[in-house]
DNA sequence: GGTCAATAGACTTTCTTTGACCTAAGTCTA
DNA sequence: TAGACTTAGGTCAAAGAAAGTCTATTGACC
């Protein structure tokens, strides 16, 4: 096994269901599995990534720690983020590819309709000729249409909570 | 006995009833029957295919694989038909909302899945500014691609995703 | 002999690991 | 209290590992 997954299995499990939130240090940590420090960034940059549901925040010095907070959203939530922060004007092949994996992941949307979402936005569905950056905007159109879609069949379940008026 | 055929065989039989799915490494292979690695990609290319009831899946990189999983093939006549004689290389948007609608009738497809169908081929979607009939093409090719997608569908086993690597 | 499947090999892309160097935050002392 | 030292995390680039793609050649069968 890649000592990449091993060490993203020991922080998964270092953070229990109660407790979303762990906190580290960077070099004992790769003292542990014997590598270099700079392995646990590559983890941290690969693995725990908002796409994945993480935040990461850190402190240098004397007394420093990175911390790892999962972020918990209801699906509806999850959805209206990758509808309206995540996705934008343009998406890659492997971008879509990775989103829909986790929704996936998260019990959101079925393995079959992972696989449709997954057809979708395909070279074989897009393979009428024309320009990478235009596909990739179309991919992101059709990506937004259809989570759109799933997004509304969960309305009662997940209704998006109002905005936080702080004034 | 072709070389290729043996390693066909070989594949296969790794893949017992019970096991529909085999991970192996590319390299590993070749050396072992003496080869070029793409021999092993040729192979895949041409045996395990979804036509002949295959997923592949894989990784490059440092611990790389490549997975194979057998797929079971559900109630495919109809598809097919669609699939082959009925799509073509155009489809307008009405086409396709009523296909949808047959099939989602004749209980092929959920109404869940239909409703992501429809966003994918929707005015939403195919959105960026081209000619019309580029869209028709579009969503003949995403529909086909879809279609495809649910009649290959009951796999067995889950892909991890990928994970996201921004550097 | 021509055609299509099979094979090998050169080159490309993707993911991982390591290491050298950089920066920020405490701590201690003149 | 400014500056030096120590502690700790951050960045980046290069090397390594493994799979993918493309193409030219070879071989088998009509």
């Amino acid at each position: 096994m890649r000592l990449s997954d091993t060490i993203e299995q020991f922080i998964k499990e270092l953070m229990t269901q109660e407790e979303p939130e762990v906190e580290l240090r960077r070099n004992e940590l790769a003292e542990y599995f014997s590598c270099a420090p700079s392995q646990i960034n590559y983890v941290l940059a690969t693995r725990f990534t908002p796409d994945n549901g993480y935040i990461i925040e850190s402190r240098r010095g004397g007394g420093g720690y990175i911390r790892i907070v999962r972020i918990v959203r209801s699906s509806g939530q999850r959805l209206q983020w990758m509808i309206r922060e995540r996705i934008g004007t343009a998406l890659t092949g492997v971008e879509a590819l990775r989103l829909i994996g986790q929704l996936t992941q998260e019990g959101i949307i079925t393995r079959d309709e992972a696989d449709i979402m997954r057809a979708a936005v395909s070279d074989q569905a897009l393979g009428v000729p024309m320009p990478e950056n235009v596909k990739d905007a179309l991919r992101a159109r059709t990506m937004k249409a259809m989570l759109t879609a799933v997004a509304g069949k969960n309305r009662q379940n997940d209704a998006v909570p109002p905005p936080s008026n702080p004034l």
